[in-house]
DNA sequence: TCTTTGTATTACTCCATCTAATACAATAAA
DNA sequence: TTTATTGTATTAGATGGAGTAATACAAAGA
């Protein structure tokens, strides 16, 4: 999986990463027990700083998104939690995503396509 | 309108302001033309530094939100730029906030439902 | 003239982020 | 056993954003 750090953006590059392993599970790019690559490798690869990694990994593995394990490395956990309903910070930046976007005159239906797309299926 | 401050949120408190009002005018609760309070009021009224809320107005001023005049104070503008298309950002955000749902186990339409309880009409 | 408006300025504290250099425990491989 | 690789802990430093504080300014109404 190619993993993309936009330079410009005020999200923390650990953040970035873990968004986008995320959004991999959910899209299907990454399956349960798929290995991750090693901290190491990912932060010579994106020229970034070892910790900066882990700290990505850190954090998916206290949100229950993968799990590590000295030697085996970092691999996507078979059983994720599923709490069934959507945080309150995130529905705060969904409402705000769609307030935006109705002010500028987006249509309703566009959003609802772009959610489409997002979930698949 | 009543504004509410998340003191936990690691969302900057003039950022909170800003949206806050953005969704203020997206619900229609703020309209074109409408007085905001002053800087100083908003303030004292939230505990906080004349500057913050000075910063969160100058944002939605150069976003074209609302309109600034020494001694008027702030107003909703009255025409506020459509652009038409959501923001690169907003749509990272998007996607983000749609495949954590995902994985959490929410159903697609709960999400769509949200989408249409925000946008309104 | 006095007051109120947004705003500019300067200085300071606080904290998150990122980098850097090491080191450690666990474990597979040689 | 030895070696190498894994995630991780530790410590230190640099950088920048956020917020506070005190002050001052220009504009305009009362």
């Amino acid at each position: 999986m190619i993993i993309r750090i936009d330079e410009l953006s005020d999200v923390p590059i650990y953040q970035q990463i873990r968004n986008q392993i995320v959004m991999g599970i959910s899209s299907g790019e990454l399956e349960a027990g798929d290995q991750l690559p090693t901290v190491r490798a990912l932060a010579l690869d994106m020229g970034i700083n070892t910790m900066t990694v882990s700290k990505a990994y850190q954090l998916l593995k206290t949100e229950g998104y993968i799990m590590t394990d000295r030697k085996n490395g970092a691999r996507i956990r078979t059983e994720i939690e599923k709490q069934g309903r959507i945080s309150s910070g995130n529905r705060s930046e969904l409402k705000r995503i769609v307030s935006e976007a109705r002010i500028s005159g987006v249509p309703k239906d566009e959003i609802i396509n772009l959610v489409n797309e997002y979930y698949g299926g």
